[in-house]
DNA sequence: ACCTGAACACCGTTCAAGT
DNA sequence: ACCTGAACACCGTTCAAGT
């Protein structure tokens, strides 16, 4: 069935592209990235790399959403656990990625396509977070409220890395009964 | 006497292309202005640039400091008013310079200067946070998670505007009695 | 001391030309 | 359909040359 084979080379080539972006924007930074190297580290031409992807912020968000993809998997495996326990996890396993969330807040307010996707990722991360909070008790009133300060604390120990004590208590003071 | 008069005409010329920088730096970016645009904004040349600065990194410090002292400045003649004012005053000031935050934090991996800047950044944020927090009767032991949370949620609110009313609700949340 | 124009190496992107 | 080399406009930075 040579019919059907084509898309899945170009998928598959596709998917080299970003594993190598993915790597180069995650160690050396987006803007410190150029398209010579993804495609060097993708065994392919620069100009290559444009029949896959419209600019280098498309190519952006498909390395965003590999990795987001990857997250979410890793996670969904460890939702029996407490939930202060998996939130601590999850900083420690994103903190590596503190140069894709720098960027992407860079890029919004520059890139339409990246605040897309941006706007998308926070409606996912509040969903989330409050399904969370709900668990642990927080009344509904301060739902939202605690909901956006979960997030940005998150946020903010991912590009401001501290030891794992003070981020055990800051974590425990946000998840604590109120 | 043209004797000191050199050394004042040179801090006024820096002035005038840290100012036009600032300006072009806020509105638009920094990596999205370039140092013929900050140049021509000034009235000079882009080499010009480089006697009063060694590069770009070293201008975006200048820039920092500049709106740094500005901001400090506003802020120490509302000392007076209370806590929680205050800091909903200061995030609705401060948020016009959302992409001075983000470019800080995007540079800071990649250029030791902006490295520093940004611990000496948070140190004193750090300061005037607990400072704050102490004076609204936070417990000693949660100070410090208390200061962390605190400045990631500035900066997360910096980030991500909020209508003034969920502003308002998030900072009396954290403010509130415990 | 201060400022400039020309030049350098690099960047993201386009496109005519190949298979 | 897929990939390339050459070319384009732009970038930060350097430097010899001017005053």
């Amino acid at each position: 069935m040579p019919r059907n084979r084509r898309p899945q080379d170009r998928e598959e080539k596709r998917d080299e592209i970003v594993v190598a972006a993915a790597a180069l924007f995650t160690e050396h930074g987006y803007e410190e990235t150029s398209m010579v190297k993804v495609a060097a580290a993708a065994g392919v031409t620069s100009t290559t790399i444009y029949w896959y992807f419209e600019d280098k912020d498309a190519l952006l968000i498909g390395v965003l959403d590999h990795v987001l993809a990857q997250a979410l998997t890793a996670g969904s495996q460890r939702a029996e656990e407490p939930w202060g326990d998996l939130v601590l996890w999850a900083i420690e396993q994103l903190e590596r990625y503190h140069r894709l969330v720098t960027v992407v807040h860079a890029r919004a307010s520059v890139s339409p396509l990246i605040d897309t996707w941006h706007d998308r990722f926070h409606t996912l991360m509040d969903s989330i977070m409050a399904d969370g909070l709900r668990g642990i008790g927080v009344p509904e009133a301060d739902l939202t409220a605690m909901t956006r300060i979960g997030v940005f604390v998150v946020e903010g120990l991912l590009m401001h890395p501290q030891t794992t004590l003070e981020r055990r208590h800051i974590v425990e003071l946000l998840t604590s009964r109120r």
